[in-house]
DNA sequence: CTGAAAGCGCTAACAA
DNA sequence: TTGTTAGCGCTTTCAG
């Protein structure tokens, strides 16, 4: 029995071009055991004696033998890798998340993998069709991929969710919600309520929005914050006010806000103060600010969403997301419903974003008044 | 045969905890043709009339198969992975590799993977013991779970070299050198002596450094080039004026800059200027600058090194690395690699740091008078 | 064009 | 404590 594993041995000698690493097989028959009992020395620990034990542990050492993840991965029907799926990989905000997840996999022998639209072409905020296979999404779900799913700011329609749920996987929402799912995510139309309110309180007349044109569920929060507040203060919501970016494939992104901001600065009468849906937003209207020759704040207030470490330095007023924290709950929830069988019950925990104030709302805060001022977290 | 795949169905209806997908048996069952014959269809394509082709696909969509991941890669010997290793994951200037690489990734059908140290405390540049078999590093060549690997700021060893090589695996580095790999690397010393030969030109007379304790290879270098530039001004490189930062699990952080300019800046005689290792880094020093009441660039000019989107926004002067062209073309050759069975002749190609004047040197740039400017890259 | 069957490397009952 | 053996789900010769 023992001899057609041989055979690739001799393979190899045959095909050096093609790589074959030892087996469990290679390691039984040097240790002289049968190959569960090598299974066992490198999982259970238990019920093996410490002489067998360590004849095994010798083999191994000698040939240099690691299991192989997918043929464990195939046996133990897991895989011990979560996913994460995002509209973009490398992104500010998805950046501070990822700082999380990873500090909650602190040794926990997970590994990680990330999940994103191929084509930078594609509307990436929009749901990819779920009939298609081949899509970052279908590729996450796919059986024998991972053991759980963090969507991060995927915006799901229930077509979707019942494709997640069918797959019976661990998931959970980062920057989004649904009845079905275990969710961390900032409640978004408090904070486009907040920084409305704060640009009315400066005595700002004319206040515009920058939102994004799809409409995922954080812009449209946030947007609807802002026409709260406006309407609180008897103001009416003017279409002419508000522009969408529809920047691919991130309308969150610099160029989306600068492209929006152009297209605000191009109408009668001009915004004297805006509300950006994301800090790369509002970053964009700056530059956009500046090349119209107005200045900010005195010629235009900016307030942006997100509070990122390049929004300190460039003094943006925001709301402030607990990106990090997210990512770590997040990734303990997942963790906890993977480990367990049953399904405890959902619930959806939302933060509050909190108003930081700066520069670019016509405010001189008394701590930042030299900026650029940095705080000094952990990486 | 197939009686006994049909088993695991009888299963589930005993323990519907456990989820069971579908697979390749149940669809050949039901399109009554062989295993053989779907998988045929689901790779080849060939070699299969279009009729029994059609009661396949009809089968499988409506029993919503998915072909399991693990299964695949066990049975192919490769899995359509490549895995990235870096010191951290979420950090400015990896995010700009990712950048890259991702864009190399675009409709390749291949996943990513991210390892990075779990252990926050672990010092993370230095080499992980070879020997362990449960780091990160590790983790990322075992058999079965990657076929290439992409080795970002990570220093190498010669043993670690041999356990690369031992893999027979496809490995590329970024932001780093070793004479047995394919490398992209900006050339740090060049850049070190291009910073420091900057500040001798705007004539400052004490010009200090922040580097990493640790001594990793970049840093290394860039204060190589720090040292040359000082001598070939005939000065001397006075330890005074260098400090290292030993912050973890990142040294290259906005924290170690701050921590070693805290330190430079309680030494006799003050820097004037200081070269970091790092963009971020600088931050920090600005920040330390900052507390101890010194104007940049009036009483302190700093140089970094990246040119993160981040620098712009600060006015930092500083060293720009193609961070994302870096990681494309990284890509791209591994990709190539895991293709081309044989082994092309190993390249490493090396970029020229290019000096991106901006305020904190003390120089007013004619293009960014009115900070801060953004560039508009796509996302 | 299609099917039978032997793996891929490991795990986990079940027996001994 | 250890070995036998039947899978995990898919791919891939090799016949037919």
């Amino acid at each position: 029995m023992l001899a057609c594993k041989r055979l690739r041995t001799q393979f190899i000698t045959f095909t050096p071009l093609l790589f074959v690493s030892t087996t469990i097989y290679d390691i039984a028959e040097r240790a002289d055991v049968s190959t569960a009992t090598v299974s066992r020395v490198f999982n259970d620990e238990s019920g093996v004696s410490e002489d067998t034990r360590q004849h095994v542990l010798d083999a191994a050492a000698a040939l240099n033998y690691r299991p192989h993840a997918s043929a464990q991965n195939l046996a133990r029907q897991h895989t011990n890798q979560i996913a994460v799926v995002a509209p973009v990989v490398a992104n500010y905000f998805y950046m501070h998340v990822m700082r999380g997840i990873q500090h909650a996999l602190a040794d926990r022998d997970m590994d990680l993998m990330v999940h994103a639209p191929a084509n930078p072409q594609d509307r990436i905020h929009e749901q990819p069709d779920p009939k298609s296979l081949n899509t970052y999404m279908a590729r996450a779900l796919q059986p024998g991929r991972n053991d759980g799913i963090l969507l991060l700011s995927m915006p799901l329609t229930d077509e979707w969710a019942d494709r997640l749920a069918e797959t019976s996987r661990a998931v959970v929402l980062v920057d989004g919600e649904h009845p079905r799912f275990e969710s961390f995510a900032v409640d978004s139309r408090e904070g486009g309520y907040k920084a409305t309110q704060h640009l009315i309180d400066r005595g700002y007349e004319r206040i515009g929005h920058i939102t994004v044109e799809y409409d995922p569920p954080p812009a449209r929060y946030r947007r609807e914050g802002y026409e709260q507040a406006l309407r609180d203060d008897n103001r009416a919501v003017q279409d002419k006010l508000i522009a969408a970016s529809d920047e691919r494939p991130f309308a969150f992104s610099e160029k989306g806000g600068y492209r929006a901001m152009t297209t605000l600065l191009g109408r009668k009468p001009r915004p004297d103060a805006v509300f950006a849906a994301s800090d790369m937003q509002a970053m964009g209207a700056m530059q956009a600010a500046h090349e119209n020759d107005l200045r900010v704040p005195e010629d235009l207030a900016i307030v942006g969403f997100d509070d990122l470490e390049l929004s300190r330095c460039a003094g943006l007023t925001t709301l402030r997301q607990p990106a990090r924290t997210m990512g770590t709950r997040a990734t303990r929830t997942l963790l906890r419903r993977i480990e367990a069988a049953g399904a405890p019950p959902v619930s959806s925990t939302v933060f509050s974003p909190e108003l930081v104030v700066r520069r670019t709302c016509g405010e001189r805060p008394e701590s930042e008044a030299a900026s650029p001022g940095f705080v000094l977290r952990d990486q």
